[in-house]
DNA sequence: AGTACCACCTGACGGC
DNA sequence: TGCCGTCAGGTGGTAC
């Protein structure tokens, strides 16, 4: 799931949910998804403390804490969910869905857990924050200088933020394909495999289409797809259900057919990845 | 500087 | 039913 629209969901559920209530425990089930920290040091450096506030740059979460009396420079916590991390706050026990049955009735003390969660926040009201990784391809950095931090992953500026200038002058240093350019975080951040197909999609671009033979034309067409495309997907909760059926999205799938032709859609390996797109409405492929 | 491939992990799915 | 290969929206390292 995870790429930009994901990530600004989760920080904008993060906000609505965990922010300004004071930590009693930071628990690590998993210490492989920490990088850079120790659990022990992780738990000692949050508690007693509160997340304040928040802020993404490309697929990376950054939530700033405070303690109760007053705001101050502490590490702030940095969240990234590889491909299958999501944030989860609930209050105990987890009450959705059917009723649980099984070992779980006699061991009440597992109730709480979520599958897969690897770190849990217990907030002094009652309620936690899981952090869940199925894969643990996710990580969980505390650092003290969130600049310093983008400098050392190199991520190239945050894909939301771009002009068209300044994509355009990303773009130039491009090689290869254009899907590859697109996920490149160190060039342009956020943008990850689905997201590149959607916006190669409604930008009518072939994902092996060379960036460096892209006119004026194209990029300027790639920019503008390439916000709305982001944009609206946060706005539909990131969740492909609620977006529009025009879309690649609900039919990324080998052999179903393009929503905007009688194409059928393919699948061919882009740069190491899988690539959905409809060869008959997206041009500039090898011939 | 590209691509190709592997690794890190777990789980779902289809074929046999 | 069960085993096995393949695949999955992430990054990072290697070799070429």
């Amino acid at each position: 799931m995870p790429e930009l629209p994901d990530v600004e969901v989760f920080r904008r559920y993060l906000n609505a949910t965990a922010l300004h209530q004071r930590i009693e425990e930071v628990e690590v089930l998993s210490s492989k998804v920490l990088e850079g920290v120790s659990a022990g040091r992780l738990e000692k450096e949050l508690r007693g403390t509160l997340l304040d506030s928040t802020r993404r740059h490309g697929k990376y979460l950054f939530v700033y804490r405070a303690t109760p009396a007053e705001k101050s420079k502490l590490p702030l916590l940095v969240l990234h969910f590889g491909m299958t991390g999501y944030l989860k706050y609930f209050k105990d026990p987890e009450d959705e869905g059917s009723e649980p049955e099984g070992p779980e009735e006699t061991r009440p003390d597992l109730a709480r857990k979520l599958r897969h969660e690897r770190l849990a926040f217990h907030f002094d009201n009652g309620y936690h924050l899981a952090y869940v990784s199925q894969r643990l391809l996710g990580s969980v950095h505390l650092v003290d200088d969130p600049d310093r931090f983008l400098e050392k992953k190199e991520l190239g500026p945050d894909a939301l933020e771009l002009r068209f200038q300044e994509l355009a002058g990303i773009l130039g240093r491009g090689r290869g394909s254009v899907k590859s350019t697109l996920m490149n975080q160190k060039l342009l951040a956020g943008i990850g495999n689905i997201y590149s197909d959607e916006i190669l999609f409604q930008a009518r671009l072939h994902p092996k289409a060379e960036v460096r033979g892209l006119d004026g034309d194209a990029l300027r067409k790639l920019h503008g797809k390439l916000r709305h495309v982001l944009e609206t997907a946060i706005e539909a909760g990131a969740d492909p259900d609620e977006m529009p059926r025009s879309w690649l999205l609900p039919h990324r799938e080998e052999g179903k057919s393009c929503p905007r032709c009688s194409g059928k859609i393919r699948k061919a390996q882009v740069s190491g990845r899988s690539a959905y797109f409809c060869p008959d409405c997206q041009k500039g492929g090898p011939s």
